[in-house]
DNA sequence: CCAATACACTTACTTAGGTAAGTATTTTAA
DNA sequence: TTAAAATACTTACCTAAGTAAGTGTATTGG
């Protein structure tokens, strides 16, 4: 990739994750199982749909992370009305340790940000945000 | 991750290489697989390691995304002086449709940027470039 | 009513990247 | 000079995420 600015966005994701990873060895978990985790803890039990719909990636993923999560007693997944959902919630020892965890991770978060004040935040996430997904030719559209 | 510049730049992130793989997938190659290209079309022939100093990464993901160029005809390793060294070149093939790749993958990455003028795109970089490794205590230096 | 369709989730396979440990070669130091 | 340490790369195993296809349940239209 040569615009380098992709480039750059690249690497400090990788090191946003790896750093975050670093935290929660501490608490045998990895970032992708901790994104849901934090998404439980905001919005109370939810379908694998609503969780994977909000962290904006595929049903695969979210079903792999949860079948982990669940192996490990973080959270379980219940029948639901509708027998083709799967209702999820935190289980009592993610309830007792999810704040904690909650903390680490933001304290890591201020720390790799340190380098920039409030507004140049706020300035970065307006930017970033502003990165669209490329313009479709009829060609491509027609290929879906 | 709660910081919601992490969760952004996730995805962009993965939004770019989902985008440059679908220009890519017309030479059958992957984001990884070009980023090596471009590195060896910038560079000409060079090792592994300059390699994946270069492009940030642990010598272990160069040797597998090389292995695939190579089986593919993209780029082929000969011994170094140092017989510990391979050193990696682009193939005939490689040399020949490289530019259009690149040409192809620039105009993408414009597209996606398109939302963003010459001094925003500086701006954003340059806030990026402020994102930094998180400060390490005595007790994970000690780790090391 | 029930066959066709849509939907929620899972399985299988692939790329991408990380860590730890292994191999072969080179460098260093006693 | 040669044994120990360092270096370059590889192998094995793990997380993360995508696509395509499969399974079972719900909805809909004729």
């Amino acid at each position: 990739m040569e615009n380098l600015l992709f480039h750059e966005i690249h690497q400090k994701s990788r090191l946003a994750i790896k750093e975050v990873n670093e935290v929660l060895k501490e608490y045998e978990l990895y970032s992708a199982q901790w994104s849901i985790l934090f998404c439980l803890k905001q919005f109370g039990p939810m379908t694998q749909k609503e969780i994977w719909q909000y962290l904006n990636v595929e049903a695969p993923t979210v079903t792999r992370t949860l079948s982990k999560l669940e192996e490990s007693g973080w959270a379980e997944r219940n029948e639901g009305a509708d027998k083709r959902q799967r209702i999820v919630r935190l289980t009592a020892k993610a309830e007792s340790r999810v704040a904690e965890i909650e903390e680490r991770v933001t304290m890591l978060e201020d720390d790799m940000l340190s380098g920039l004040n409030e507004d140049e935040q706020q300035q970065l996430m307006g930017l970033l945000k502003k990165i669209q997904p490329a313009a479709r030719t009829e060609k491509d559209v027609k290929n879906d």
